[in-house]
DNA sequence: ACTAGAATTTAGGCGCACCTAAATTTTAGT
DNA sequence: ACTAAAATTTAGGTGCGCCTAAATTCTAGT
């Protein structure tokens, strides 16, 4: 059985592969927020099981069986988020943390209870599509919306889920995934971002953000009118 | 934080105190499969935390404190039984196995969620009373099924949640809380007890169960007809 | 090409909860 | 009352995952 260490240090190098093709230590250690020299200690234990591919002083990539093991986690941990939000009515801001906990303790049994209940869904509440059983995760064109420029329509696919904060923030906003958002303006220096949700016809509602916000969520460009 | 291997000694501690009023090392041992030898060095760590009571050679017996985190691991695992078995069809023979991983990680914020879905209910599946969140625990008067005598008539209160085998047993002779029931005879030598079903009117569908079987069946008798 | 500073790894320890083997205390039978 | 057997505790050790401090390796800037 692997421990609940080993599933948080393979999620958290899926995770942080995305962006850098090989994981270097200090990103894991700070990401699990553990001291680097207990993060070498695991990467050499995971390394030994074959679930990483470790080369000193250069970093980490997962190997398949390491793959495998961290998209079973993420598959747990965003149905849990989900069910969290949907039957038990957990605010979205709160559902990651719960599902922090449960994602190591939840029973192949119980996973499928669960996704049946659900309607085999395909994304979570933050919009991040859930892998498959067997592993597939849907890979989709993004842009980070602080990546737009003025004019631009935009979908909502994804905010990240690991700052409540943040995510109460963008409740308030009603900046949720599925919503159409277009870019107003652009401000120079700070680039401050002046979003319309599309629905509304004037700029009464538009409102700005910064690029804290804006680099935290996920869209998907739109053909213009 | 208290470890889960904490709350699980608590846990245990109370079970066994029901029976003995001081709980002795090697009983505690043999229910958490462990090493005597370590259940004396925890219940040590429990007495310095003054969660429990300990003389040495003796036994052990919760404070006031070890007990009300006792049940309040026991109301979490009770709810969390009732719930897998009403919200998510989980078959009552497994619901303990799944409640003893979760109870430990449960948030005081979901565990309100879900007592308020399940209506603030007061027994688990298997008749267990849960304690209120306050650590109150009901107080029943009931008999062993095994200590019944012919013609008794009982109502079946509780049964024994830990083997599964037992449950999917007593599942397919449809021994379940609040079934009706009455004792038509017990055989000399084995004490094998003859039980009716009450709706039932003839003998057809009397069957035998013997006093391993009996003795894991709470009931509380009824008035004779 | 060299070196200062940053990143990483190694060395040595810690707390937790478990183990086995040996010593101690309790208990039950004569 | 004594002793053999049973129960319990002590002593010493293990694996896991974390830590700090020191040593090593990498990296950028000159």
């Amino acid at each position: 059985m692997n421990s609940q260490a080993v599933e948080d240090y393979l999620k958290a190098i899926y995770k942080l592969q995305s962006s850098q093709s090989m994981v270097v230590t200090s990103a894991l250690a700070d990401h699990l927020k553990v001291n680097p020299a207990s993060a070498t200690g695991m990467i050499k234990k995971l390394a030994d099981s074959n679930l990483v591919s470790y080369e000193r002083y250069q970093g980490v990539k997962l190997t398949p069986p390491g793959e495998k093991i961290a998209l079973e986690v993420i598959r747990h941990h965003r149905l849990i988020e989900l069910y969290l939000a949907e039957a038990l009515n957990v605010p979205w801001d709160q559902v990651h943390d719960e599902a922090e906990k449960w994602e190591h303790i939840l029973s192949e049994d119980l996973e499928d209870r669960i996704d049946k209940i659900l309607g085999y869904p395909t994304t979570d509440p933050h919009g991040a599509p859930i892998p498959s059983r067997d592993g597939n995760i849907e890979q989709r064109d993004t842009n980070l919306l602080s990546e737009l420029t003025q004019g631009d329509n935009a979908i909502i696919v994804e905010v990240s889920d690991d700052d409540t904060d943040m995510l109460r923030y963008l409740g308030k906003l009603e900046l949720y995934p599925q919503t159409n958002i277009q870019i107003i303006s652009i401000s120079p220096f700070d680039q401050l971002i002046t979003i319309r949700i599309i629905p509304n016809k004037d700029s009464n509602n538009d409102f700005v953000i910064g690029q804290k916000v804006a680099s935290s969520i996920l869209v998907s460009k739109l053909e213009e009118d």
